[in-house]
DNA sequence: CAGCAAGCGGAGGAGGGGTTCCGCTTTCCG
DNA sequence: CGGAAAGCGGAACCCCTCCTCCGCTTGCTG
C-alpha cells in the first residue's frame, strides 16, 4: 500500500518525488495508450528506471489500481453532480454524457469504469458509488422520463457497449460520443419504449459480468 | 491465396486434406478464445505442426483472412435475408438480431464483422454488402418504422458498440442479446425521435474508423 | 517400383512484454 | 561530517507468442 502516506517509515524526500512523478506519468500513459502502455515507458516518462518503479508497486497491476485509485474522486464526483442535478432527467443524462466523454478522450478511462464496479479488488468505490447510481436510475424513472422497466444492470452494459463504441470513434471523431448518446437515450426514455423480452440480469449475474468485463479491462482490450 | 483451388499445381491429397482440418480447427479455436487464439493450439486442434500451417498461411493473419472468407456468404446470406424479408422494419431487426446473436455465441465473429467493412485487404466482401446494407437502411427508413437522421456510418458505430456488449454478456446470458437489441431498436425506431446533436460522420471518417477497429481486431483488442 | 518433389513436424530463433537483481548514489540522522 | 540504510537505474532474465528452418516422410508419376 505505497499510497497511503502514514504506514511504517515515511518515504525519503527523493523516493516521495518519484513516487508521485510515476503515477503522473501512469495516468498519462493509460490516457494515451490504454493499460497496455508499457512499463518502460511509463518509466521514461517518469525519468526513473524500471527498478524504481518496482520498488514502490511489486507488480503492473498495483500501479493500475493505484492509478485507478486517485482518479476514483473524478467518478465520484461526476455521480454527484449528476444526483445533485434538480431535474431527474437531466441528471441521468449528465451521468451517462460525462462517462462517454471521458471514454472519448481517455484511454485509460476503461479500466477506471470497470474497477468502479468491480466485483474484485477494491470493493469500497464499486459499493460507495453502486447505491448512488440505483438513486439516479429509480428517481428518473418516478419521475416518468426514464423507462421504468430497465435495471442498472441494464445500463451497465449499455454503458459498456457505448462506451466502446465512442471509445474507438474518439481519435477521429471526438464529439461523435454526442450523437451515439442522442440515440442510446432516445431508446432509454419512457415514452414510446417497448415491452422488453427475457428477463432483466440478476445481480449475480451482473457480478460475474463486471468480473469479466474487469479482466477483460486489465489484460488489455 | 491457398484457398484458391485452381492456381499453380493441385495440392496433394493429404495437404488438401490438412488445409481443411487447419481451417476448421481456426474456426473453432477463433469462435471459442477470439482471433487471440495460439497457432501452437490451431496447430494442436488440426492435429498437424506450427510447420505444416505456416506452409499453406504465410502469417497467422493470412490465416485470419482464410477463415473469415470462408465465413463470409454466413453474413452474405443474413443480408440478404433481411433484403428479402417483406416487410422493411422486420428485414431490419433481423439484421441486427443475426449479427448480435453471433456476437453473443461466436467470439470470432467479431474479425468477421470487422473485415466485413474493412478498408483494407479484401475489399470485396465490404463492397459487395455496403450497398446492400444503405437499401435495408433507406427502405426501412422510407417505411416510415426507421429514424431517417441515421446513417450507416451511425449504424455500423452502433453494432460495434452493441456487439461488444454482447460478447461479454455472451458467456453468462447467452440470451441477453435480445434485451439489449431491444433498447437499441428503441432508440432508432422513427416515431417521436429526438432530434441528434452534431453532423453525422461522413463516409471518410466512417472508413477511418473501420481501419481503426480492424487493427484493434486484429492485435485481439 | 523407384525416384523425387511436395509435404511434414516440432525444436528453436526472434521479439516484446513484465519482473528481478545488484553495484552505485542519495538522503538522513546522530 | 560520516556512516548506514534507503533508494536508484537499467541490464539481464523469464516467459509467451509468432514464425523459420531443416532433416525426415509421403504421395504422385513414369
Amino acid at each position: 500500500m505505497p499510497t497511503s502516506p502514514s504506514e511504517t517509515a515515511p518515504l525519503r524526500r527523493d523516493a516521495q518525488r518519484n513516487l508521485e512523478r510515476i503515477l503522473d506519468a501512469a495516468r498519462d500513459a493509460f490516457a494515451e495508450d490504454g493499460v497496455e502502455a508499457g512499463v518502460d515507458d511509463i518509466a521514461r516518462r517518469a525519468g526513473v528506471g524500471v527498478g524504481t518503479l518496482y520498488r514502490r508497486f511489486p507488480t503492473k497491476e498495483a500501479l493500475i489500481d493505484a492509478v485507478v485509485d486517485r482518479r476514483a474522486d473524478e467518478i465520484a464526483g461526476l455521480v454527484a453532480e449528476a444526483e445533485a442535478e434538480d431535474d431527474p432527467w437531466e441528471g441521468f443524462v449528465l451521468l451517462l454524457g460525462g462517462l462517454l466523454e471521458r471514454h472519448a478522450r481517455d484511454r485509460g478511462f476503461k479500466a477506471l469504469v470497470a474497477d468502479r464496479m468491480a466485483a474484485t479488488g477494491r470493493p469500497s468505490l464499486r459499493e460507495r458509488l453502486r447505491p448512488q447510481l440505483v438513486r439516479i436510475l429509480t428517481r428518473a424513472q418516478d419521475a416518468g422520463a426514464l423507462r421504468d422497466d430497465i435495471t442498472v444492470e441494464d445500463l451497465t452494459v449499455q454503458v459498456w457497449g457505448a462506451g466502446r463504441a465512442v471509445e474507438i470513434t474518439g481519435d477521429i471523431a471526438p464529439d461523435y460520443w454526442r450523437r451515439h448518446l442522442a440515440i442510446l437515450l432516445d431508446g432509454l426514455r419512457a415514452p414510446r419504449a417497448t415491452p422488453l423480452p427475457g428477463p432483466p440480469l440478476t445481480e449475480t449475474e451482473g457480478e460475474a459480468l463486471t468480473a469479466a468485463w474487469t479482466a477483460a479491462c486489465r489484460s488489455g482490450r
